[in-house]
Formats: structure tokens, C-alpha cells, sequence
DNA sequence: AATGATACATAAAACATTTAGGTATAAGTG
DNA sequence: CACTTATACCTAAATGTTTTATGTATCATT
């Protein structure tokens, strides 16, 4: 999978989940090829999951009860799609909200931080 | 280091040296233990950094050239101060600036998230 | 026919953080 | 005075996620 986003990919790390967990609170079911693609154009790029990552994370969020499967055949090709079972719909709930409260407080703490003005144009 | 903090300390994964590099930007000098304590207070207790994470990282963005450090004794305790370097700036600059465009992206992706209303009050 | 896109998957390596120690001084309390 | 808590530094093994590197196979396009 080609990658080239904008910035570090270290922030993701810990949102995988909550990732696919809202994106299959909002689409009733998906595959993994496809939410890969979704991800991508829905964030213009700048947010790429690599599919080391996100197969092993489906696995596990099927494995703690989350998601179920069902393979659909497309001609010879099979495809898995995912789908969030009723504590997988609480779990988005839960992960989206902590995601969202996160990211506020950690504003707050970067809020002061003011860019020095002789700085600003760099980079 | 006791620990209670609100939320999965997984999404603070990839942001610690960002955190510290921000509070160093507006600080002109701390050392870790006042670091620690300084993110606990303004986060009410949220963010809690352990110092078996803080330590390692403090030495590493040492060794990367973004922070000096210059020890004072206090009584007979050594204290270690650690300040910007021009460099640091920079990359505080920088890693902020990363890390706001990330929440934004994210929450654009997670906002057409709408919790089902039969689980808002759950949890 | 060859290439790129679709679609799944695993496994070794890299990496950051947690957990769990260790040392020592200073301050507050019963 | 003894004890506990807070201050203050540190390291290292274990854990867990993600990256990187593969592998397989079908389908569409040039």
C-alpha cells in the first residue's frame, strides 16, 4: 500500500479502533479493503491505514465480540464484510466519545502554546 | 505514579513528546517532575504521564538536539531543568501544529458519527 | 501480456509505553 | 520520633500496536 501522508503517522496509533468502529456505526456493514478507501478519501489523504494494521485490528474487535463477518462472493473473489454487533455499537459510542473529549482536553493543554511569531512562516 | 485517569491512556500514544515540548515552549525551563504535575493539573487530572514514559523521552529529544538541560541543586537534591533549544522550538512548533491539523482531520471523520439515541444516556 | 487495482492475510521487526522496580531527600503528621 | 507522603531522579523487562515486508489471487485496463 502506497503511503504519503501529511503528517506522522504516531498519532494514529490508538485510534485504529475507534476508526473502524464509527465508520460501522455509520454504514451498517463494510469490508476492509473498502474502509481503507473510505478513510482515505473521506480525510483527502491525510489519513492512510496500512492493511498490516487494520486486518489484525478487525480480527480482534470480531475475536472481544464487537463485529461479526459475513463472506459475500463477488464471481471468484470472496469478501468479508464487518458489521458491529449490539456491544460493538456501544463500544463506537464509547470510543468516539473518549476520542472526542481527548482530543478536547489535549487542545486546551496545547491552547496556550502561542507559535513564535518568527516562526510562523516556517516549516 | 498513581493513576486514574478518565479515559484509555491508548490515545496519548504518539503525543507525549509533543506535550512536552509545548509546555516547553511556553516555560522557558521545567524539569520532569514538574512536567508531570503541571499536565496533571491543567488537564483536572485526565492526562496523567508516567514517569517510566516522560524520563526516556526527556533523554531522547535531548539526544535529538531539541532540549539542553542544566542541573541545580537544591539542598542536596540535583534537579534537572531542561530548556528549548532553537531546534526545539522548531520541532514544538511543529509537532503542535501536527497534532491540531490531526484532531481536526479526525473529527471531521468521526463526525458523521451519530450516536444512536438509545445508547446516549448508556455508558 | 503486463500493470495496477481490488481483496484477503500473516509474521518479523521496530517502537513507544506500561509495569515494576530502584535510590534518595524533604516535608508533614500522629 | 517514627512513619508516611511528596518530591525527584532513573532503568529495564514485558507488553502491545504498528510498520514493513511478504504472499496469494482475481479483475480491469492498456
Amino acid at each position: 500500500m502506497y503511503h504519503c501522508p501529511m503528517y506522522s503517522q504516531e498519532l494514529l496509533k490508538g485510534t485504529l479502533q475507534t476508526i473502524v468502529l464509527s465508520l460501522l456505526a455509520e454504514n451498517e456493514r463494510m469490508y476492509g479493503y473498502e474502509i481503507t478507501q473510505h478513510v482515505k478519501d473521506k480525510t483527502a489523504g491525510e489519513i492512510q491505514l496500512t492493511e498490516g494494521a487494520l486486518y489484525p485490528t478487525l480480527h480482534k474487535l470480531e475475536a472481544d465480540g464487537f463485529l461479526t463477518t459475513e463472506k459475500v462472493s463477488i464471481g471468484k473473489r470472496v469478501r468479508k464484510y464487518y458489521s458491529l454487533t449490539e456491544n460493538g455499537n456501544k463500544q463506537a459510542n464509547d470510543k468516539v466519545n473518549e476520542f472526542r473529549r481527548f482530543s478536547e482536553t489535549m487542545n486546551e493543554l496545547l491552547n496556550s502554546f502561542n507559535p513564535n511569531p518568527e516562526l510562523q512562516w516556517q516549516s
